[in-house]
DNA sequence: CATCGTGATAAGTTTTGCTTATGTTAAACG
DNA sequence: CGTTTAACATAAGCAAAACTTATCACGATG
């Protein structure tokens, strides 16, 4: 089998250009043996002459005429490659998928978005928004680089972090304003409306109101954060929501917000990715992004709520 | 700076395709460690990993991605180069550009072309009708192949080779078709209508005559033979055609022909190219087809002309 | 917990490629 | 017409690259 090597190919296109071994050679950096050597290798696997020597003249033949047309593109490709690689060494560039679940999507990306396409240019972001489940399982897969999601995971293959902590805010219907913020132990008798199946905020929200069994009966699930809060306006119930979520949500509902006392219900919001992917570094950058963009923003909508 | 090598892409690719270290070495006819040695330098001159080692899975990041996409094309393009060189290393293909003077050209193409182009299949033959001279200067500067014409050139760095040898004929008016042929000696008394300067025929049609001296006065050059045939057969003189000239030119003009006695005139006709074109041997057997061509045509046309 | 699959690493050897020095040939020059 | 010069080829020696075999390390899997 052939086995040409670019070396050859850029040797043979420099004596191409100069017609002269020696000054060739010089532009390549070599001694003009070492380029003869590589010509002439290159022309016995060939299997004819590239260029006619003359004793004082140098001249490509017709093959070798056509044959270093084709060689040009050739070596300006494998530049192309090289370029490629330097733009993406630093900094992350190119496709970046990052999934996240639906009780963040909205309220984090409009934020985060921003920031981190101006902090890395060039970036081309991919989210997809799904289920934590969903989202682990297309990361194990490959077709996510990480996920944003409510900690812990615990999937030993992946490196979790933490981005942000968040309270759960009680949201009532605006009746209710001025009664005092039930205790915990109460929201077991009340009427609570929850996100469906699936939805960790869900499993959260149950885990905060010691109800272990959950009873469907008396349950109306919600698709979205923004249904329940709906219905909690429509006086069907209560729920809880995700703090980032509560300048949103009820900006458009007849509801109250109210924070608990101490023990608050809250969520710790994670980033994860493979251990191997080889973009960890740049992934912490992101994560920094995130944290950076939302410590404030965070602050700020706390203080919306009185703290009763 | 960088030095990727093609045996580099090439074991990127079939990893790619692989997707296992192992696999892609095999493939490629090396040991895993040889293949995973080339991959850790790429990546390392690059930058950037390429492939995301998992314990049990091998992926592409998305750099990675990017970077096989563009080695693809580039590895099928050297193919491609490789492929070139052994459709060339048989036989004549390609361009070959060849001068003919113009007392040849037009009587030996029609015949020889046809031949040629079958006899070399995929030949991209171009021709150049011009003065010995100028082809000659054509060639040294290499933007020709090879010329056909009288020989002997002389030029040292010239190789030349013999395809025919033809006599000259005399072409009278009709009215003299019976007359007895003059000597050699008559001619120089006769009004010889020769070619124009620059051409090697008119030379030698003088050197016959033993003419040292042309005088202007008492010729007509032509440009062509054709011109000249029309001339003798409008009365104004006499002229020498080659005998290849012959049977063309003399059809449709009141001429006639006739063959000198001893010493006839004649000239040899060959082919010649620079000693340094490595397609010498090819061109040897271009010639050969020119020679087979031409060796049973000249004795028909010969037969034309009756030895007077 | 032991095993297996898979890639990385180490040591040793072959191959490649480079450099310096010298040979060869043909054109140019006196 | 012999000498010089220009230019590429060849030779010898050496350094670096690349391959092979053998072994290690690590994580998944039963």
């Amino acid at each position: 089998m052939l086995n040409v090597t670019l070396k050859q190919l850029r040797y043979a296109e420099a004596l191409a250009r100069h017609q002269h071994f020696g000054r060739a050679a010089a532009a390549c950096s070599v001694t003009q043996p070492a380029l003869s050597a590589q010509i002439k290798d290159l022309e016995t696997m060939l299997g004819s002459v590239l260029f006619e020597r003359g004793a004082r003249t140098l001249r490509l033949t017709a093959f070798g005429e056509a044959f270093v047309e084709r060689v040009g593109p050739i070596l300006r490709s494998v530049d192309e490659l090289e370029d490629l690689a330097r733009a993406a060494q630093d900094r992350l560039i190119g496709r970046l998928r990052i999934g996240i679940i639906p009780t963040i999507a909205p309220y984090l990306l409009p934020v985060v978005a921003r920031n981190l396409t101006d902090t890395f240019e060039g970036l081309d972001l991919h989210v997809r928004e799904s289920l934590t489940s969903k989202l682990l399982e297309e990361l194990a897969e490959g077709r996510l680089d990480t996920a944003i999601l409510a900690l812990p995971i615990g999937e030993p293959g992946l490196q979790e972090v933490a981005l942000f902590d968040e309270e759960f805010l009680l949201v009532r219907p605006l009746s209710d304003a001025n009664k005092p913020v039930p205790p915990q132990e109460a929201l077991r008798h009340m009427k609570l409306l929850l996100l469906e199946e699936g939805h960790c905020f869900r499993d959260q929200a149950l885990s905060f109101c010691e109800t272990q069994a959950p009873r469907p009966r008396e349950m109306l699930d919600g698709s979205s954060l923004s249904t329940l809060v709906q219905m909690v306006g429509a006086g069907m119930g209560v729920t809880l929501i995700p703090q980032m979520a509560a300048s949103v949500e009820t900006r458009s509902a007849a509801v109250a917000l109210a924070r608990f006392q101490a023990p608050q219900p809250q969520r710790r919001v994670g980033m994860v990715w493979r251990r191997t992917n080889p973009l960890a570094e740049q992934l912490q950058q992101v994560a920094q992004v995130v944290r950076d963009t939302t410590a404030a923003w965070i602050a700020e909508q706390a203080g919306e709520v009185e703290p009763v």
